[in-house]
DNA sequence: TTGACAACTTACTGACTAGTAAGTAAAATC
DNA sequence: GATTTTACTTACTAGTCAGTAAGTTGTCAA
């Protein structure tokens, strides 16, 4: 038994990592295991279902995006530089070999998932998407974002473009989602 | 041998469903076998790989496409109603138990699909924009539309919120997609 | 009436899938 | 120093996957 510093954490990164790229039903547990170099039992020793495997990708993402907007180095921000650090995130996705936004990966295929998963990702959704509203409504207010109608559909409007912009990327190029956040810009700064 | 009317369009239409449906990794043969009650290999006598299958519905989605446009029910609109047009395709797809577009769903699995068939989704998401774009241009030039910046960018935008939108109404609900056409237009319409 | 062909079925292959049960060795705990 | 626990491996199962080869049957043209 080689002892590896903190397997849990290496295959959730890994299994993240599979899931934005190859899509939950476009890998398996013995991608994870040989990348590892163990056997797949192994994964199954950590995570039990390839469902619970997904599930816990998607909640430490779900924490790990709250500690962020609780955090004090983006509480603090301006609403003109929270919104540059949210396309930051996207961007930095599309940087790292074409990834997409873990929600929109499984919401492509949300009709051949579990169950559990499923609910997972909607939480996660709804969390971008309330931050979002939030940060779009302080910006409005402060005068420095300029939009018509609810912060909420604004939100949904950008959070969208955003999940079909890194897809558009993979088939498009890489200019084609740096278009897609020029124009959001465009559309919503004064 | 029960003669099936046209079974290569059956087949190519419930290929089509299900890739809407469950993504190209989340279906298989025996699916579409067992619904139209006839064998495996019969699928494969019409299309003998999935890719071929894949491809098949792309091309003929793209061949739809092009006669749609080209035909004076379309070509003669004016841009507001072109515009309703684009739109209904989507909303027709959400409505129809929460399908995806076909491009979405095949570009968030895109890095596990195979390479003949990337390069068909990419020849279809290339015409969407560039239809999207003239028709932006010319409402614009109309003095219907008002956006800033380019027509090539503002369709992408346009393009990759319906895209996302849809995927995003799976996990919470038809309302979502509602809103992002909602602001869409007013985001375009002056 | 015969022969060709289209549209299948039967029967199979080898690869891969998630998942499990039992065994093992090192490390931590008592 | 003995026992328990952690983190695996070995070896397996039952099911599914795309794909193939060979045989069958109804239809149609000559």
């Amino acid at each position: 038994m080689v002892k590896i510093e903190n397997s849990k954490r290496t295959i959730l990164n890994l299994a993240e990592s599979l899931l934005q790229d190859k899509g939950f039903n476009g890998f398996s547990y013995a991608h994870i295991a040989s990348e590892l170099g163990v056997k797949n039992a192994a994964i199954h020793y950590h995570y039990p279902t390839k469902e619970a495997l997904g599930c816990a990708v998607v909640k430490r993402y779900r924490d790990r995006f709250q500690l962020w907007i609780n955090n004090s180095r983006v509480k603090d921000l301006s609403p003109n530089e929270k919104l540059d650090w949210f396309f930051n995130i996207y961007t930095d996705m599309r940087a790292d070999k074409g990834k997409v936004c873990l929600v929109g990966s499984m919401e492509a295929e949300f009709n051949s998932i579990p169950e559990e998963l499923q609910g997972e990702v909607a939480a996660l959704h709804k969390e971008l998407l309330d931050w979002l509203q939030t940060m779009l409504a302080e910006g409005r207010d402060a005068g420095v974002f300029n939009f018509n109608g609810e912060p909420a559909n604004k939100a949904a409007l950008i959070h969208s473009s955003l999940q079909g912009g890194l897809q558009m990327a993979r088939a498009l190029g890489t200019k084609k989602f740096r278009d897609v956040v020029e124009q959001i810009k465009l559309d919503l700064l004064v």
